[in-house]
DNA sequence: TAGTGGTCTAGACCACATG
DNA sequence: ATGTGGTCTAGACCACTAC
């Protein structure tokens, strides 16, 4: 591609992005954005329809190189930009991988909850609620939802498991989570479902339903536990609760779970990173 | 540099770097390591003895390149990584810029602080405190200290400026910061200083005491507000109120601030982002 | 106009994982 | 032995900033 070079643009045609500007907000402009940004973009595209799964290998930056038609550094500074996004998963010598809340063995991803002894807590899930209601105002706001929309609102508590030394029977509950979901998409989402599921929540609505959680942001803040919950945690009523409000987004900026969970900060702590 | 290449390495002359392995456990093995961590390794040696300076300029990418003897494009990877790391700013056209807490308008970089309305809030300072003891036992554990040496403890409340609409004198105290710093790394800190200094905390342990804040780690828990708590911030004792420690570093992994904030998060919340 | 970082390319070799 | 990502190079042109 020496030759001609001026407004330097991927050929759009191979993966049928429409060449009309009045597509999605988010194709705006796009055109005129570096190569490697557009390489981003088609890449993104691809994991968005699922032609490449969580888990899954998806080709080499060679392969890609050679489908989309620019060099490899640029494919390999594309794909950087997504590792660093935590889209995708480089190995060496061995691929690159779409990134999956599945099967990853270091726990839950997006949970920052460490234990004052031991550092990352075992937890155990108990479900104690599933079911289908209209989406509240607030629920409906935050997941863009026309307000009566059918949702799925799920309770659970979650115990730290005793560790080798004691094994008094369950262990301390430690989080409670209520969770909303847009109810349109995850039709078949049920008690059973849930209650036979192993693995992160997020796996599930992975591999059962195609939604990828990409990012969430959180509002962190200190609460009184009113009388259900300081019951279901086993404290006094009034004790000091951490409240964490996650809103979960998949790909496009399209926000799919709402989830507020209460933390009990005796022996535990939410950890953050700043830099 | 295409004649000689087996184990490539930096000369280990220009910059002053010891041969020797028994030096600094940070730099083990550095010499086998590739050359642009090499390259990031000299960069962040030049900050750390304030060869460039808090917001200044640094050498241009092809000026380090020829003086560390390395094609552009590997001090490019390695001003990069610094860049990603808030080390150094890079600004198209100018050049790249040693990272600053003093004069970026952006606030304060490390706090996660906002307002249920308005976003970012405007806060004032009140210095309450500033004298200097002997380091408590946890006080010095974190900040690697000697149990006994001297500290300089400040407590500090922090108070949301009233918007343009209202504006009854001092704003609504929102957070209560009580801060812990080496006495032997800030020797002329005291109350004038603190007083008469404006703009970022960070701002002045940089400008004045050379002591450049890299990173941080928070931990945060809900606690119950004790009477002095309770009463500087105006609210009611055992109210719940989010406790956030924070231990920052410098170069070298060196802890050099333990901080405990107590927010009120009432009509305040820490926002955290997760991907 | 000159200098800086930003993008893009082409090709080489290395380190690692797999069959 | 093959193929992958990881590193390094050299050189080109673009976009932005400053003088």
């Amino acid at each position: 591609m020496p030759a001609t070079r001026p407004p330097k643009s991927l050929p759009v045609s191979a993966a049928g992005l429409p060449e009309s500007m009045a597509g999605e907000a988010a194709e705006r402009g796009l055109a005129f954005a570096p190569l490697y940004r557009q390489v981003k973009a088609r890449i993104v595209a691809s994991l968005q329809s699922c032609e490449w799964r969580p888990g899954e290998l998806i080709p080499s930056e060679m392969e890609l190189a050679a489908r989309l038609g620019v060099s490899q550094g640029t494919v390999r500074k594309a794909v950087d930009e997504l590792a660093a996004e935590n889209l995708l998963v480089r190995r060496q010598g061995r691929g690159t991988f779409v990134a999956t809340h599945a099967e990853q063995r270091q726990q839950y991803r997006f949970l920052r909850l460490m234990a004052d002894e031991g550092g990352v807590p075992l937890l155990e899930r108990e479900l104690l609620e599933c079911r289908r209601l209209r989406a509240p105002g607030w629920v409906a706001k935050a997941l863009q939802l026309r307000s009566g929309d059918g949702v799925i609102e799920i309770r659970r508590l979650l115990r730290e498991v005793p560790g080798a030394e004691q094994e008094r029977g369950a262990g301390t509950p430690v989080v409670l989570d209520d969770i909303w979901l847009p109810g349109a998409l995850f039709k078949g989402l049920n008690t059973e479902m849930l209650m036979a599921h192993k693995g992160p929540f997020y796996g599930l609505l992975e591999t059962r339903f195609g939604v990828q959680m990409i990012r969430a942001q959180e509002r962190i803040r200190a609460v009184a536990a009113d009388e259900e919950t300081a019951a279901l945690l086993l404290q006094p009523q009034g004790v000091p609760l951490l409240s964490v409000e996650r809103l979960s987004y998949t790909y496009a900026d399209k926000p799919v779970e709402l989830r507020r969970g209460f933390y009990s900060t005796a022996r535990h702590f939410y950890r953050n990173e700043l830099n």
